[in-house]
RNA sequence: GGCGGCGUACCCAAGUGGACUAAGGGGACGGAUUGCAAAUCCGUUAUUCAUCGGUUCGAAUCCGAUCGCCGCCUCCA
């Protein structure tokens, strides 16, 4: 069965057929790092993860590249209206006192972080465009040498008339852009939708560096073309990132690139959809109603006019979030809600129990094969959720086989199954939800296992506790149960023994 | 003004011409089980897919109109 995926560039599913199989080259635009990570850069790259997964999982040699921008760059059309026109970066290094590079390392580690909680695995690199100067340098030359880009006063523009393809991403043409343009055009500009690929730096620019138009600093588009040939050797099987970006960021890389290498730069252009809130209204800075990761992971929005904005009841488990986004699809949209969040963590707990509950009863399971109809089953879920995955990486489907397994692992442990039989659900559960969902992980058995000194603890809380029940002292049995309640702990009455985990 | 998308149960959300009563999760309700709970299991919860027309043997899926919502066109995952 061959695996199909939505290229932007055709608006069809295609069969996907890498340049050079086994291989496969992926770049997804990275985050630009003057801020904590919010749930936008959450649903962006736990998509681009579970993609990344399942192409490794169907054998492919992936080398996945995400890039991260340290340059906040100042758009070239704002140019005139000083407080707009400000470098974010730089900006946010002011506010905060600090050199640009601090803030920027400051916040690529946060990132790092609210990415590992999210259990995204690490791209194979992450180029900073600080760090490509001179490659950038190189092909805004060879931009200017084919007589794709004019400079003007220490700035290069290209010229998107020279590159006949400009808007085949998009859908655009730049005749019918020019008429609703809303923005002041610069007049440095021969045509209002040429952009910059260098800019000149004014004498107090902080983040400049020398070139051959004099100082200044690359242009937004710039890094993605360089960092992405450099580190995947040639033209890319799948570039991906947000839906906001496929015009103009997207429709200038391929114009840059393609106009100086010829060929195609990207086989295939996946993009994700935007995360909304409170019934579809737009998650953005200026609308004050984003939540950043760390906010939702501690339950506590600082700002009192977001706080305003956002409604959340309390903290939700980073894998809690991987839940909610996963059970859409990557190209739909998604509301946030403190219900969906709320719906989300139940599913997680009702599928993190069923693991812990096979692990659990693996070590005291009769030993034998899997029954044939646990095999029969767990082969059925496996085709399914590869015929899911296969469309399009339709995450939603594969979740369902997901709980599809949950009711098998349930009946499994509650009737006694075989060892063969309980190895065979964990493994399915390790396979396609842990090793491609990312979903289903060692740390979920930690957690409702604990640690050894609690464990021993609790063997004698649970006696004690059945002593009085035997007493029918049911006081002290409620007692004890509500307490370990209110410690985060919750004890499970079963007929074979009473079980605990955390709450 | 230009380009694009969406509207499926109480909530989230798959499905995008025909296999079966339109996946799955949450919630609610009923039953089994239980000292009581929790968990688990079984069952119920959309004759219907924004509205109105049309194409078709057949439409949630295609076409048209209408209403509502959203994204991009300016930095943005």
């Amino acid at each position: 069965m061959s695996l199909k995926v939505y290229n932007t560039l055709s608006r069809t599913k295609e069969e996907f057929v890498p340049i050079h199989p086994p291989r496969v080259g992926m770049y997804v635009c990275g985050p630009t790092v003057y801020g904590h990570a919010h749930l936008g850069h959450a649903k962006s790259y736990v998509s681009f993860d579970v993609i990344l997964r399942w192409l490794r999982h169907s054998g492919y040699d992936v080398s996945y590249i995400q890039n991260i921008t340290d340059v906040g760059h100042l758009t070239e059309d704002t140019e005139g209206m000083a407080d707009e026109g400000e470098d974010k970066i730089v900006r946010e290094a002011r506010r905060r006192r600090l050199h640009p590079m601090a803030v920027t390392e400051m916040y690529a580690r946060s990132y790092f972080d609210d990415m590992d909680a999210l259990n995204i695995l690490r791209p194979d690199i992450s180029p900073r465009a600080t760090g490509h100067i001179t490659e950038q340098i190189e092909l805004v030359t060879k931009m200017l040498e084919s007589g794709h880009a004019y400079e003007v006063n220490g700035s290069v523009y290209f010229d998107v008339h020279s590159f006949k393809g400009y808007g085949k991403l998009s859908g655009r043409s730049v005749d019918e852009m020019e008429a609703g343009a809303r923005v002041e055009v610069s007049q440095e500009k021969r045509h209002p939708s040429d952009f910059a690929v260098w800019k000149k730096a004014e004498a107090g620019h902080i983040m400049q560096w020398p070139s051959p138009w004099g100082p200044g600093y690359p242009g937004w588009h710039l890094e993605c073309s360089v960092m992405s040939t450099k580190y995947c050797g040639g033209p890319l099987d799948i570039h991906g990132g947000g839906i906001e970006n496929q015009f103009p960021h997207h429709e200038c890389e391929i114009a840059q690139w393609e106009a100086v290498h010829g060929g195609t730069f990207a086989k295939y252009w996946l993009h994700n959809n935007m995360v909304t809130i409170h019934g579809g209204q737009k998650m953005g800075k200026s609308l004050n109603n984003y939540v950043s990761l760390k906010e939702l992971f501690s339950g506590q929005i600082d700002d009192p006019q977001r706080k305003a904005n956002v409604s959340l009841s309390k903290p939700y488990d980073p894998m809690v979030v991987r839940q909610l986004l996963l059970v859409s699809h990557y190209r739909s949209p998604i509301d946030l809600s403190d219900e969906a969040l709320q719906a989300a963590e139940s599913g997680y707990h009702k599928l993190r129990d069923a693991v812990a509950a096979v692990r659990g009863a693996m070590g005291s399971a009769r030993p034998g094969e899997a029954d044939a109809g646990v095999a029969e089953k767990a082969k059925d879920i496996e085709a399914r959720f590869a015929e899911a995955m296969n469309d399009d990486f339709n995450t939603a489907i594969a979740m369902a086989t997901m709980f599809d397994l949950v009711k098998v692992a349930n009946a499994a442990v509650e009737s006694g199954a075989t060892q063969g039989a309980l190895s065979l659900i964990d493994e399915t559960f390790r396979v396609l939800g842990g090793d491609v969902l990312g979903i289903v992980t060692d740390r979920m058995t930690e957690a409702a296992d604990g640690g050894e000194t609690l464990d021993g603890v609790m063997r004698l809380v649970i006696e004690l506790r059945a002593d009085a029940r035997r007493n029918k002292d049911f006081a002290a049995a409620d007692r004890i149960r509500d307490g370990l309640t209110d410690a985060g702990i919750v004890l499970e009455d079963r007929p074979d023994g009473t079980v605990w985990k955390r709450s």
